[in-house]
RNA sequence: CGGGCUGUAGCGAAGUUGGCUAUCGCGUCUGGUUUGGGACCAGAAGAUCGUGGGUUCAAGUCCCACCAGCCCGACCA
């Protein structure tokens, strides 16, 4: 893409209002705009991270069985009082049409995954199934803050798992847990994302959260070093030694971080209340089982600006980055444009994706603006690189430079991505 | 939902005990000079001062109500 055709641009300054880390750097670089308190509108670069994140997510889910649909987000209250939580859910977006008739707007989907699955499963041979969705949630926080991290409208995947009994659970849910890991894994938070137990099991003692740690998370966590595993400050309370290795929770390391990911056994929580049963190889009737696992895909975006930053901008790693390439020509001369642009064309040609800075700005403007964009190659075109037809290359995590040879740099970035 | 702070041009800000035509920077437009770390000169456009009401000869400035945003706390299946 070139970026003189971006509608968007870059900011120095956004007001004193906005002190979210990840909420003024996105805002800068052009990734999203604010339209009111938690709530975001992704502009064209802000789109093709949140888009990748997904991919990663689906890709994931995909492996394990899952199988996307997409559910509505306005839901009709009836399906709220079945499970009792119309009026016991605070976060409810509620609203009605012009014949009074209420809805609610999907804050969570077991009130409508349940009834779905229900039209289709009978019997055990059908089970288990994995079905899960990418979608857009409404949530109506007290307080929306910390830019993506905590808003009223989000992207949320949500997968829900059905089964014939609990051990059938028990090891799905281990899927899934690997599964999570695979995708921090990729996100290249794995190193500071740790498994949490946390309360709220409804079918089991803890729920488990994954905790990427950040120093401007709103959790606190505390870490047994010895086996990666932590524990949500709401349970430390009930427990006096890991789980695992029996360390006292006195040596637990207590630590900042943000939720990026949960997963909860939910038993017959919903299932009951909505009759959903299945034949059994007897005839006799059985209680589905029910687990369900949340990661979103826009705190995600926010958890990495948060992580992955210096004083002049956004580092995104290459997986989730809008562009891998950052082309920049800085020079006036005709013969030099042609040769970027030429430059720019061939390495789109070998899929390489490419942003490249045709903008009529000084150095200084495009070099700082792609440092706060945070592509992670930068290379550059310029009267001095030309004259030994070179380009230079820099990472944006690091200091070094290289001068590569034109010629040669589709082949360098083909080994380097 | 409680407490605090804030709201002035597209963005960021200044505006004194109420006083004349509301100021500055960024950005934008025009002309010129520039190009390896947010250039320079000259000119120009751009504002119902959050909204409504009130006090006053006179309100961006004082008073009341409301709306919005941010922060702290509570909350966060």
């Amino acid at each position: 893409m070139k970026q003189s055709i971006l509608f968007t641009k870059t900011r120095k300054e956004i007001g004193n209002d906005e002190v979210s880390l990840n909420a003024s750097l996105l805002i800068r670089g052009g990734f999203i705009d604010k339209l009111t308190a938690g709530v975001y509108t992704y502009l064209p670069l802000g789109l093709r991270v949140i888009n990748k994140i997904q991919n990663i997510i689906r890709e994931e889910m995909d492996k394990i069985g899952g199988q996307e649909i997409l559910m509505p987000a306005l839901t009709p209250k009836e399906v709220w009082e079945k499970t009792k939580r119309w009026n016991n859910f605070d976060a409810l977006f509620k609203l009605s049409n012009i014949e009074g008739k209420e809805y609610a707007l999907g804050a969570t989907h077991e009130e409508i995954v349940t009834p779905l699955l229900k039209k289709y499963i009978f019997s055990y041979k059908d089970l288990p199934k994995y079905i899960y969705q990418i979608q857009t949630k409404f949530r109506n926080e007290a307080r929306a803050k910390s830019g993506l991290l905590r808003g009223r409208e989000f992207l949320m995947k949500d997968l829900y798992s059905f089964h014939a009994d609990a051990a059938d659970l028990d090891k799905y849910y281990e899927i899934v847990k690997l599964a999570y890991f695979n995708i921090f894994k990729r996100l290249k938070l794995d190193k500071i994302t740790y498994l949490t137990l946390s309360s709220g099991g409804a079918f089991s003692k803890y729920s488990h959260e994954f905790q990427t740690l950040a120093k401007n998370g709103e959790d606190t966590i505390y870490l047994c070093e010895k086996c990666k595993i932590a524990y949500n400050k709401e349970v430390i309370d009930e427990i006096t030694q890991c789980e695992g290795c029996k360390l006292g929770k006195d040596k637990f390391k207590e630590l900042k971080a943000i939720e990026t990911g949960n997963i909860f056994k939910l038993g017959t929580r919903f299932s009951a209340d909505f009759g959903f049963k299945y034949k059994d190889k007897n005839d006799k009737e059985q209680e589905i089982i029910m687990g369900c696992y949340g990661i979103g895909p826009s705190r995600i975006m926010g958890t990495i600006v948060e992580v992955f930053n210096d004083n002049k901008g956004i580092i995104w790693p290459e997986s989730i980055a809008p562009f891998l390439v950052h082309l920049i020509l800085i020079s006036k001369d005709n013969a030099l444009a042609k040769k970027a642009e030429k430059l720019y064309d061939d390495l789109t040609k070998i899929g390489i994706q490419i942003l490249y800075d045709d903008r009529d700005e000084t150095a200084g403007t495009k070099l700082n603006d792609s440092d706060l964009i945070g592509i992670p190659f930068r290379l550059i075109l310029s009267e001095k690189t030309a004259k030994t037809d070179s380009i230079e290359v820099k990472k944006r995590d690091s200091q070094k430079v290289e001068m590569i040879k034109i010629k040669k740099i589709g082949d360098y970035l083909k080994k380097a991505l």
